[in-house]
DNA sequence: CATGAATGAGGCTTCATTCAT
DNA sequence: TATGAATGAAGCCTCATTCAT
């Protein structure tokens, strides 16, 4: 099995590229994206400062990474969560729970996410495309089954995105304790009903 | 009139102030907070880069002023909107439209809100704090005359906001045209009426 | 008498000259050569920024013109003080604790003398060549007068100034207290008589 | 051997510090402390500016650290003339010597002792407190064994130190020539014998 | 591969000097 | 004449990137 021969090196390198992803991600985490430096990152990833570029080819592609990496992970464990449950709507609601968790741990990327220089944006979609077009399907299988009204689901995904990425910007900016289960349910409810009488 | 008589001079000062904050932000929006340096501001401003230093004391509190100031802005035009209109819905809808108007002329403001590095946060409650009190005295109002559910209008009118903002920080990030009013209505549509069947 | 016209105007001219030269050397004596600043001067002063380049035409003539000055009121005190005196060796030690004095109420000259940037040095023969010829013409009246060996008055007359600024230096650096009469007398009498038995 | 085991980076790294403490030396010969630059410290010292910056964490520091490195040498210079020469007085005398020879090399650090900004000093007794004890010694060696009178060793050291200086700083301000070897046995005569008959 | 010392471009800030009022 | 706001050259320092070991 020739695809699997050189496991040995590649699994280190894998590794070794995800730790710095990491510490990427906690660095800007801790000190914001102005104030993250190479040499900070490698610190906290327990690496030479040389050896970043034995990964990344600049900071520019390592923040990059970085962010792209923190979305994919996020998308990972919202797959994994919808495997296990049951109704549309209940689906949904893990999914979004989900997300806030992933967010509640891993706070930087939604930072990066909004933060990075207006230059970067190279991926047309966004970052986030991936998860709305996830929330978006969850949505259009609750109109099927009548238990949502017609709705965009596109359009209302995105919104949905919108309130938990507040949700959660807001208690990293106000220095807020993050987002209880029940901030995200009483959001949810909001989401489901409206505000009209 | 004692009051009104250094006039020529402040006068001058406050139009410069507001020149250099305008400038600020425009530079923020067209090249992002991490590669805004003082001499493109002064540029942007048409003053030498000396100059900046003669009304603010630092890069750091030029930013956080020309933030303060686009929120300041912001509060004043959502007011003068509601001056005008009548019936609370109405005017909450006003209050909307208004921000997304502002926001679209003045995207770099909202993307320094978020961008900031951490250690800035000083107001405690967060720079929308009066937006969102704002808001949040409509919805009350609304709640009164019947129109709206029992719902709690501080953090009804946190998640309003965060749909606000969400809208066009998408825009932004993603390159798309700015809202349309049809987007915009959409999204009060949402909020009004949930999702729910 | 042609020469006394203008006298109101060179009067007013003079007496603003003399305050900020005088207001040089306090700063300089305050924060040091280094931190002495335009404003810092012009503060001092009393007077604007940009009249200081009334009077004169650059930073490096102002704080040349206040060490000259500084030395010609060491000059015009020390040749009052001897006017005075009797024998020429009391007129010596009166000479010397002039010299001391005038230090210590101006100290920051002595700093400046020795401080200045290495290109300022125009006048040949350095700022206190005047006080040293003086101290010179009254030790070959000592010699002459027979008080005194025959020695080389020129190169004595150096060697007592360099014991003065040392004494007055040596406070200034190790924040003592100024030198007293008694440390000037002990420094005469080790000049006098030598150290060798 | 443990202890010589990092010697190959230690003995770089000394070797860097001192070329660079040597070359701010030079520059402040030069071109006075004013503008001395740390551009210009670099250029002297073949490195990159930024590389100073490796080795000392400001300009203060810098150039502290090259006064002090400077006294350091003089004293090492002046107790290796010591252990070679044998009467107190022919010991004192050698010292002063070599005081004066390590300034006339070196004239930056006598301009740098005395030239600093105010707030800089801190280690009480100032930079040349241990030539001075030195000195010290020396007199009373010479008081004991009976050359000299009974004199104050510590005030009649600086006073000597003071004469020295004096010499030195004498013909850096009035651009003269060093001091010869005969000024200084000009001077040392003078201190030996007095002026009076 | 990994390291970290060295580099130097570029940013922030100060301050001597000018000039319109 | 006096002012002080404006200027911009120049200095200090940081940090992304390179490269010899």
């Amino acid at each position: 099995m020739a695809e699997a021969v050189r496991t040995k090196e590649e699994v280190l390198k894998d590794f070794r590229t995800q730790a710095i992803l990491e510490a990427a991600r906690r660095v800007v985490a801790e000190v914001g994206y102005v104030d993250a430096s190479m040499e900070r990152v490698a610190q906290e990833a327990g690496v030479a400062k040389g050896t970043l570029y034995l990964y990344f080819e600049s900071k520019e592609e390592l923040f990059e990474r970085a962010v792209d990496n923190g979305l994919d992970q996020l998308m990972d464990s919202t797959r994994t969560a919808l495997e296990a449950a049951g109704a549309p709507l209940d689906r949904l609601r893990a999914a979004v729970h989900t997300g806030v968790d992933h967010a509640r741990q891993n706070s930087a990327f939604f930072q990066a996410v909004v933060t990075a220089r207006p230059a970067r944006r190279r991926r047309p979609g966004g970052g986030l495309r991936g998860y709305v077009t996830l929330l978006s399907e969850l949505l259009e299988e609750g109109v099927r089954d009548g238990v949502l009204r017609s709705i965009e689901p596109e359009r209302t995904a995105r919104m949905l995105v919108h309130g938990m990425s507040g949700l959660v910007a807001e208690s990293l900016l106000d220095d807020l304790p993050f987002p209880s289960d029940a901030d995200v349910d009483a959001m949810l409810d909001l989401f489901f009903h409206g505000i009209a009488r």
